[in-house]
DNA sequence: TATTGTTATACTCTATAACTATA
DNA sequence: TATAGTTATAGAGTATAACAATA
């Protein structure tokens, strides 16, 4: 069977929605108040990046400054994360992971993807790989929404 | 490289919500309403299975009845769905796509899609053919959210 | 009693517009 | 003027609880 761009991104707008509303739901299903998805998703990447601009975890979640601003001031609020001031250019602000931020990452991340990983047992190994490998080269697709478009083409995802 | 079921279940938590982002985004930025992507889901839905009730649609999209009952209603609003009675069990409705409603959602689909074929259209040929295959085997994982756990491997997908 | 669906209520996510402070 | 971030406001998506109608 021949599959093209056009199947793949049909299956995109029916799948991706489908397996986001799962992590949705077990997120929201862990006991203790714990992350919603941006909140999560904030934190992975302030994990990745420290010191980070507000501007810069915006853009990597592809969401709006104001809303970047309320889903951080949450999480300050919250203890989860460190806003500090940026001395070399005060318009900014500098963000980072705090030890408590760290472990609810940690804890939050464990109990959602210990039910994901139960599924994926479910396949078999070569199913797991390519769907690694997949979502792998999806991340490159789509990292940077905001950015310009690239036309070569990629070579699978590295990074993790 | 080995991959596991775990680095699998990782890239699922990490890129699923980039991509939602992606093409929640693009559906927003659709000129007319446009279709949020629960009313897409369900017009998809109803695409595919006439005469579904309520429940049938809650439990395709991994929702609560009331969410589930807005959505519904903002559509039936709109005309885009036809919302009657089933005699057979009065407790029940009967719900199917208008006319208008097919059209809305060739278009909405159409132009949502074409972004998202431009940029599988960077990828090669296996690329493609290979993300189309680990989502249809993620679908065949995730659909029935509410269902029993199945411990059979499971043998990629069908339907479309 | 159990099931199907709706209404009431509240909270989160998201956006745009208007604003402040800094460059 | 331009950039970084916040505040104000509004709309959509989601949930739980309480309810009505039917089985």
């Amino acid at each position: 069977m021949l599959r093209t761009g056009s199947d793949a991104a049909s299956l995109i707008m029916e799948v991706v929605p489908l397996v986001m509303s799962y992590i949705r739901t077990e997120m929201r299903n862990q006991r203790l108040p714990g992350l919603s998805i941006p909140q999560f998703r904030s934190l992975i990447y302030l994990y990745r990046h420290e010191d980070a601009s507000l501007s810069q975890v915006a853009e990597h979640l592809g969401l709006q400054l104001p809303t970047t601003s309320k889903t951080i001031d949450a999480l300050v609020t919250r203890k989860l994360v460190i806003r500090s001031e940026y001395p070399e250019d005060r318009r900014r602000i500098s963000l980072k992971l705090s030890a408590t931020g760290l472990e609810e990452l940690k804890r939050s991340r464990h109990i959602t993807e210990a039910r994901l990983i139960e599924k994926m047992n479910i396949l078999t190994a070569e199913q797991q790989s390519g769907i690694a490998i997949s979502l792998a080269t999806l991340r490159t697709l789509f990292v940077d929404l905001n950015k310009s478009k690239n036309n070569d083409k990629i070579t699978g995802g590295s990074d993790g």
